[in-house]
DNA sequence: GATGAATGAGCATTCATTCAT
DNA sequence: TATGAATGAATGCTCATTCAT
């Protein structure tokens, strides 16, 4: 057991500091080596938990997913209200990357550098980590909540575009807004569109 | 004359093979001699034009903005109406990316790859870009069309990262979309949000 | 023990093959990839020896400069009159350069090659040489057998220019003369001049 | 004729050019552009007057050797005491490079470097320059006035030896001393050598 | 398992030289 | 003659990966 144990450690300290050395250096600047050096192991024992440097972004982005899928479902866990469901599952998503810069940062921006990753690795759990806004989106038109005309799967997508490239806006300091004030944006164009007055029947 | 025009002409015939090899193969695998051979020119002839490599990716950025910018606000150029506005920048955005999908990706996927772009390169076209948006929204609140309590550098940013998600969503050929149908829902919800009621005092 | 070992063998094998090489072709015609087939390692294994090309001829240079330095003290150890020591340090110079023509003609040509070398390089080592001699024509003077007018700096400097200068036409093989025979010349003139009278005070 | 003139007008310029860049940056740090934008001229013009780089220093040597040659014999010329031709040759050989520092640097430094000059250029000028020492000091043995045991050849090379050293180390700034007195120094032990007393028969 | 010395493929960049104008 | 844009061969150095210990 312990064994099994010391063997994860090991992991752990390795993507540990793979996630700093890949946030500060970017993953093509990064050198193995540095990284061994960071986790305290030589360079060949990154080999031992690694297949190479490549499979150390994916194991990390899969198990950054996995904390953030079980992350999120605790968090709308007993929420039943559709306008609630949306509201924390935005308010999640941006006190996540807050709370560690170095993995948000290599999630929104390193992550689209392999080409192994956008284009041949499939990527399931990021897609899980979308459908479960999409999941929120369907139920809602199920209820007949949220207009039908909406393609759940394309708002989701576009969801995650805008609040990756607010918490990118922000991490780069350029943008002089709090996360909440983006969080509170977000929710108010969902809610109720940009507009004040809206061609609603109830105005004729 | 011609001496400029050769010039100018050799300059851009390196810039399309470079478009086309960083959207095949990114930047990062992408050889400066594979460069030279797709655009019929010796590997030196290259760094006669550009200072390296990386300066190819930037010149690419700021050559494409250029049309970009010009395109866009020749788009919105006798255009009164606000609404019509938002469409306009929506729609021409992804016609625009739809119509040059090499160009397109390299400003959506490669341009993040250097830490150069993404921490060192201030991007003054970019914001230029989004500022067009910002100047709408802007100009909507002052004439009373758009809530005050939106604000408008979120939202640009907002509405950037998520056309530029759906556009790569497309690209990667895993939405089961079409971009016009992104358009309608970006649309339908700047509108009026994303739901069926909201709590407008004429409900009641 | 046998790490330490076998990486100071290693290190040596690398420099005798830069030896070799720097001494046939000249430093800028020396390429690392053949220095590296010739000491049979990786070009690789060359860098984690050596800063990069110069450094490897600096070490070489003070590698030398250090077992040259230990050898004159020894051949001048024990020898007290100043007229033997003046002759042992040229004899000793002459039997060394001709004892590893490679490593000589690096020394004498090569090392003047690198403006690193000439003019940033202070070369400390090469300066306690000439030091040596200046000594020995120093306690010459307080001895009073040797002339006080003589700068015992000008004096080292111009003698180990003399002796290099006639190695390099040993080499070339144009010389029609044995190094003995130029100590000899060299002994002569430094005991008592070119010339067969001198207007010294016992001659009139 | 105004043709040839200006042809040699051109070639002279692009060999100042170059003896000033060589001089500054070393041989093989020189880039032939960087001569080219010295001399006023174009990359191309220089293949016009000269075969290649390594033809710019060849020639560059020759045409310098020609005036050195015929300065010397002039400063000679008249002077039939030997003592006094050999003062003369001395102080001519350090005012000459004390004159025109960028060529005494090419001629002392960077002409050692390519191995076209070492090893293949046979150097007939340089030859004719030491043989103007070498054939003083045959006349003196030959009047009997200097010591029939010395190699004419090997003193000429030893002194070429010593002065160009001392030229270099006073070059460098790092000897603290005049020419002037390297000159004195020179002299001194050549006309006596180094000793105050010498086993000369007068002493018995 | 762990090490880290050794490997060697890979590549951006330089610059002497050419040649069409 | 003169130009200077274009060439492309040449090479120092890096760094992911391996493997003997």
């Amino acid at each position: 057991m312990s064994g099994v144990k010391a063997r994860n450690d090991k992991r752990k300290q390795i993507l540990a500091a793979a996630t700093r050395v890949f946030a500060r250096k970017g993953f093509y600047h990064s050198k193995v080596s540095e990284i061994a050096a960071q986790a305290g192991v030589a360079d060949g024992t990154i080999y031992l938990y690694f297949k190479n440097k490549d499979d150390l972004l994916v194991q990390l982005f899969e198990d950054t997913m996995d904390r953030i899928l079980s992350g999120v479902r605790t968090a709308l866990d007993g929420c039943t209200e559709i306008r609630q469901k949306i509201h924390l599952f935005i308010a999640h998503h941006l006190q996540l990357v807050q709370s560690d810069r170095d993995l948000a940062e290599i999630i929104t921006v390193e992550l689209r550098q392999s080409h192994k990753f956008m284009k041949e690795y499939a990527n399931p759990k990021f897609g899980e980590y979308l459908q479960i806004f999409a999941n929120i989106v369907q139920e809602g038109q199920d209820l007949g909540v949220i207009k039908a005309e909406i393609n759940a799967r394309v708002v989701s997508r576009a969801l995650f575009g805008a609040l990756n490239e607010l918490f990118l806006y922000w991490l780069m300091g350029r943008g002089k807004f709090t996360l909440d004030e983006a969080i509170r944006n977000i929710d108010e164009i969902l809610l109720g569109g940009l507009f004040v007055e809206h061609t609603s029947p109830c105005h004729r």
